[in-house]
DNA sequence: CTGACAACCTGACAGC
DNA sequence: TGCTGTCAGGTTGTCA
């Protein structure tokens, strides 16, 4: 599911709901969702009882939540490291109200409440960060978001040029500028009216800065409307879809008219996935092969 | 460094 | 009613 956007829809929902609550209970109902955490569920458990629970946190689609209290000696600045993965979701509810399906983990609040990780495919989960409350170590490798304070377009746009691969390529590594993921590139690419395979390399300075000033507008838009949602994969805290669905320009638009020229949105395979695009207004880049 | 690919998982859907 | 193959908002590790 979940790129920058739904991340950080789900980010305001939880600074609502859970920012100031203590946790007092942890149930673990799939160990596989806490796999990441060092030290196994017993563990996680025990370091996430009783904690406070700080203002949640974002970086690209990683999502933490400072904890506090209970020992601040031995356990100050730790945080409760979460990702999403394709189909995670986080839920609040009133204690005792029946479980959904694929729920995997549920924390306890004090007031009556509970926050729920719902994952379908188990490719997200949680983890405890030892002392990772303003970031944890474990996602350093992460570069800035374009909404990052620390974000600077000028770093970003020499890094894109120096890299030696095509553009929506390096707009979904997550090392270079993170939150970018399928859906959000294809609409950069489209809004940009660049290729998906236009070499890094020939894009002038400005050019690049300009990719990822595009990749913040719409990203920026996406929040506004509280993300993508295209099944019930994706919803808030509350359980309320997004709808930028229905903005879309292009991803999953196949066959449909291009909002601009009218052409047809077409799609092409592209790393086991998808690329939508619009084969008038993206054209292929002059002197590139074709495959 | 770059790319290709498998792995980690479940479920919906198309086609036979 | 199966069964098989395909596809899905992601990340990580291995191998060339």
């Amino acid at each position: 599911m979940p790129e920058l956007p739904e991340v950080e829809t789900v980010r305001l929902g939880l600074e609502r709901s859970v920012t100031g609550k203590v946790v007092t209970g942890v149930r673990i109902l799939d160990p596989r969702a806490v796999r990441r955490h060092d030290g196994g569920p017993q563990d996680f458990t025990g370091a996430v009882t009783g904690r406070l629970l700080g203002n949640p946190r974002r970086r690209g689609k990683y999502l933490w939540v400072p904890l506090g209290g209970v020992d601040p000696m031995s356990s100050a600045g730790d945080a409760l490291l979460c990702h999403l993965g394709m189909s995670g979701q986080f839920r609040i509810d009133d204690a005792g109200t029946p479980l959904l399906r694929h729920t995997r983990v549920v924390l306890d609040l004090d007031d009556g409440r509970e926050l729920r990780f719902l994952d379908q495919r188990l490719f997200g989960g949680m983890q405890v960060s030892r002392g990772g409350a303003l970031l944890p170590a474990e996602i350093s490798h992460i570069g800035p978001d374009p909404f990052d304070a620390g974000f600077d377009a000028v770093v970003a746009s020499r890094r894109l040029r120096a890299r030696r691969s095509t553009l929506k390529r390096a707009l979904l590594d997550q090392s270079l500028v993170s939150g970018i993921g399928n859906i959000y590139a294809d609409e950069t690419l489209w809004r940009a009216r660049r290729h998906p395979e236009t070499p890094t390399s020939r894009l002038r300075a400005v050019e690049a800065a300009g990719i990822y000033e595009t990749a913040r507008e719409v990203m920026a838009e996406a929040i506004d409307q509280g993300g993508t949602s295209f099944d019930r994969l994706y919803v808030r805290v509350n359980g309320e879809t997004g709808y930028f669905g229905r903005s879309l320009d292009v991803y999953g638009r196949e066959g449909a008219a291009c909002r601009r020229c009218g052409a047809g949105i077409v799609r092409m395979a592209f790393m086991n996935r998808s690329s939508y695009l619009c084969p008038r207004c993206q054209r292929w880049p002059r002197g590139v092969p074709r495959l």
